[in-house]
DNA sequence: AGTTATTCTGACCGAATGGTCAGCTTCCGG
DNA sequence: CCGGAAGCTGACCATTCGGTCAGAATAACT
């Protein structure tokens, strides 16, 4: 329904949608430049001047391209979201806790690794009180924890990890993983590294996999490990 | 067309105060009011127009108090310093792991309960990549971790606790316990309250000194319980 | 009282903000 | 080759930005 959120108060009419190399090029150049500048200053930091210099293009093509600022801002979020929900795949009572967290711990460390710029946008956007993502937070985000909650509290009964409250547990994943994308200037700062290179990300990976299933008591059905 | 054309209602200061009570009051005043706009809107986002109006003050008084944005900005960053400092006593490797993990998961809660909005201010200016906090992070925070992470090991190597990487486990703690703060319009969003009670955090520090400490393998030396 | 020193603030400044628009260029079917 | 439409952009607009300053208001000290 909200896939194009450009708000065509202006006569922006659906062109035939045919030629398309450079508009597509200039959209992604923009896109990109916008989360960037958006995910370092916040929405109301954020400038269209530099975010069209990053892209390598005029103010007035910016706003040709995507109405508003605001629009611009929407878009970027609900972009992210999308990202977001690709990777909140079902799961089941019947599943393994061990498979399901890891995967979990998993998939939300490469979202914040692919796309660190999307995860600090989102950070700005909570930190700013939220105001884009109000509905979407009491809304399809709530229901997707409260259903996950539902099936770790089964996992504890079945004992097959210890009775913690599911959504502390949730929100110590999100963090953690979280953590590396948006306090990455911290992390690089204090272990004096350039980068995070893919060998520190699955150390760290493991870490947090290792010490959140241990300390939830996960039994894996794979080892009984317990050292 | 400055501001509200009606002085009126500001009725702040009475003639016959005494003199270092006013600006005792006002110097204050004009801080909370900059720590609550700079972080919800970080430093380039936040405007002293609306930093003066929520310190019902007229914005060249505080120019008056502050010099100017920039200098204001820093004064914040540093006082949140200091009280960050303020928790970081010495430990040695001859107390009890599982106190001093628990007294720092705690007193580092307490932090992010306390000053809510200076830890939002702290993470806003990280998420710009720390422009004004290089020098500390690299310097005098860095040497903190390194210090407490050489304690760490030395605990693996007694066998008090699991040989986890010092720093993952730091960042860990820091990323649970701040999230609070930082992510508090989410929390409330997905957990439907309207704000987190004492018994909500008591609750949460709870689960994640159980969790941390049990992921690590810290053996404590109340007893033995592994429930 | 009068005089001085400090505290405060409205009016103003140049620069930057998001956004508009007339008119330019480029493309493409006929 | 033409003509209309789509793509694009420099110039411009009202507003807001951080910051300055002259001078009013107040306090302090003879």
């Amino acid at each position: 329904m909200t896939q194009g959120s450009v708000p065509a108060e202006r006569g922006v009419r659906e062109p035939g949608e045919a030629n398309g190399v450079t508009r597509q090029r200039n959209e992604r150049e923009i896109l990109a430049a916008a989360e960037r500048v958006f995910a370092r200053h916040g929405y109301r930091g954020a400038s269209l001047q530099a975010i069209a210099e990053q892209a390598g293009l005029p103010k007035s093509n910016v706003l040709y391209y995507m109405g508003s600022k605001r629009g611009l801002y929407v878009r970027l979020l609900e972009r992210m979201m999308a990202r977001w929900n690709a990777l909140l795949d079902d799961i089941s009572v019947e599943d393994d806790p061990a498979d399901v967290l890891e995967a979990f711990i998993r998939s939300k460390m490469q979202l914040s690794r692919r796309h660190p710029e999307g995860s600090r946008l989102f950070a700005a956007e909570i930190l700013a009180g939220a105001p884009f993502l109000q509905e979407y937070l009491r809304g399809e985000l709530r229901a997707w924890v409260q259903a996950r909650a539902k099936i770790f509290e089964q996992w504890a009964e079945r004992g097959l990890m210890d009775p913690v409250d599911p959504v502390w547990l949730i929100f110590l994943i999100w963090s953690a993983t979280q953590h590396y994308a948006d306090f990455e200037a911290q992390v690089l700062g204090i272990t004096g590294r350039d980068e995070l290179s893919d060998a520190d990300v699955e150390e760290i990976t493991t870490f947090l996999t290792r010490v959140i299933l241990k300390g939830c008591g996960v039994r894996s059905r794979d080892d009984g490990s317990t050292d």
